[in-house]
DNA sequence: GCAATATGCTTGCATGTGCAAGTGATTCGG
DNA sequence: CCGAATCACTTGCACATGCAAGCATATTGC
């Protein structure tokens, strides 16, 4: 009916959701954060001196620069990141993550990390979980900005 | 740094969500859906007589009810779906697709195949896709409505 | 049978997001 | 230099979506 290329984008459309879903109630219910919100402190950490600017951000994450804008205004009033503009280039606003974020991020990460292991654990060989790595490895390849 | 498994999750979130980028644009731009409505669609086909119950898709796309009703609507303006009422349990409202919807969904359809092509092919093995369609079809056993 | 409960769906409200337009800052071409 | 083009960001508007409440229909317990 339909050939395995596609079949495999269905798939992998269909874990990542089942996934996301399952981490969004979890994470809003324990650490009052959304998966975004995560996901970007997430590229903060990975980010030299723990900041990015705001057009960096959402190509990222794939979303609009307005998103960022947004998405940063509430983070700034509870403490999870500040404001920071750049001082060669008075356009740049940069996203950078506070002390209290990072500390956010390292207690919503291990929450993140209980449930990439419910995914796999007791069901997934060492050298399977391997394979898979480098498999999905390849599949993100052409971005240079990823998260893993 | 960070374990396996959760870099396989990360990896496997940015993937997906690469993917889904790309074919947002694509089909928006081509056959004037988005992807929710493709999927939407796609769930009908798969179904039994081509209809699901509002419920029913809500559960399998992991999404509100209320977001099915609203969805629904305007696809059955321009005659994607439409309304049927069970005849046994009058609460029952079932989206059922129409010639024309399942016509669209085929269009549509080989555009997302074109792009699980490009995702794949000249890059994998044919060993290496179904090793990777197995460990995916692992990933989302658990569920009974999937769509591969 | 009938009240109480559960189920399926819809709607009001609040929130999140993209797009287009607007603003200020920088760079480019002459 | 100076005007034009580009870039980073913000804001107004429209649309999508979840949650809670409401409504109609079924099912259950007595």
């Amino acid at each position: 009916m339909t050939d395995l290329h596609t079949t495999n984008a269905l798939r992998l459309l269909q874990a990542a959701d089942d996934f996301r879903a399952g981490l969004s109630g979890e994470l809003s219910a324990v650490h009052g954060i959304s998966v975004n919100e995560f996901l970007l402190m997430l590229h903060l950490e990975r980010a030299a001196a723990h900041r990015l600017s705001r057009v960096d951000l959402a190509k990222r994450m794939h979303v609009s620069a307005s998103t960022i804008t947004r998405m940063a205004a509430p983070m700034e009033k509870i403490g999870l990141v500040d404001r920071q503009v750049d001082d060669r280039d008075a356009r740049l606003v940069f996203v950078v993550a506070t002390q209290a974020g990072r500390a956010k991020l390292s207690e919503a990460l291990s929450t993140f990390s209980k449930r990439a292991g419910y995914l796999f654990s007791d069901r997934w060989e060492d050298d399977e979980v391997d394979q898979f790595a480098a498999m999905l490895r390849r599949l993100i390849a052409g971005r240079g900005d990823t998260l893993a």
